[in-house]
DNA sequence: AATAGCCGCAACCGCGGGTCA
DNA sequence: CTGACCCGCGGTTGCGGCTAT
């Protein structure tokens, strides 16, 4: 027995918005404010789903929407909070004013990860030859020597055990806070520009309680002081019991 | 000038969690 | 307890504009 469609295909506009179908949404959310989007566009006069309703209202038409010109401060941002939490971009869109989660998504995929791609590669370059390098100062490798960094796959946070939308992040722990780098391999260099992004620490499960992200983020800084070998597994393996 | 390829972004889709009858 | 419904999220698609050839 298969899910019931959210809504019924059939006769519904599909595809870009008309001015026309953006004043009228407008008007009935100005009007009536947001939410019911299952009965909101017969109401509001629409032959639309829902979801295409609420998809166009959150990223499009909702006040106080800044559109386009990401600044290097918002990207840096970005990053950062991208590699504490992982694909989780209403969360990260909760902590830039004005910017939709799907705005960051796309931001993401078509620059950011790429960009951070190109830095690792080169980082990866580097680090070959200054281990290559060392290797042959010091004598030959040491294969035990790895840092191992563990991957989580990011998992749906529910509203209630987690926060909502709009206070999002602020509630949890203020990044403003935040002055060491976010996972091992998000280092910047003399510049202060963030060199690696790619051993994300994607925090699997995070609880209400106030001071649980610092204390995370301490015991990490904390390894991260001790010796390289130290594999990262045990300390994300104890965030996901 | 034509067109192929690329890129950015808006929109769609499927899924999972929460709620309620 | 169960199942239907609603909502929100993240992944993906497809279109339009831009650029290179």
């Amino acid at each position: 027995m298969g899910r019931a469609p959210c809504c019924s295909k059939v006769g519904l506009h599909r595809g870009s918005w008309t001015n026309r179908e953006d004043t009228l949404l407008t008007e009935y959310i100005q009007e009536h404010g947001e939410g019911h989007w299952k009965s909101m566009p017969k109401k509001a006069g629409l032959l639309r789903c829902g979801k295409s309703c609420r998809l166009r209202w959150v990223n499009y038409l909702r006040p106080n929407i800044k559109r386009g010109n990401i600044t290097p401060d918002e990207e840096e941002l970005i990053i950062r909070l991208h590699s504490l939490l992982g694909n989780r971009w209403s969360l990260i869109a909760g902590r830039l004013p004005g910017r939709t989660d799907n705005e960051i998504k796309n931001h993401w995929n078509s620059h950011l990860s790429k960009r951070l791609k190109n830095k690792i590669t080169t980082t990866k370059e580097n680090n070959k030859n200054k281990q290559k390098k060392h290797n042959q100062e010091m004598g030959s490798g040491d294969k035990t020597n790895k840092t191992k960094i563990h991957h989580p796959k990011a998992i749906r946070v529910s509203p209630l055990s987690m926060i909502t939308r709009t206070n999002s992040f602020d509630s949890m722990v203020s990044l403003g806070d935040l002055d060491f780098p976010l996972c091992r391999s998000d280092l910047t260099d003399s510049n202060n520009d963030v060199v690696s992004g790619c051993g994300c620490l994607c925090i699997n499960s995070i609880s209400t309680d106030d001071n649980m992200l610092e204390k995370m983020f301490e015991e990490y800084r904390q390894l991260l002081e001790e010796e390289d070998h130290v594999q990262l597994d045990t300390f994300v393996d104890s965030l996901l019991v």
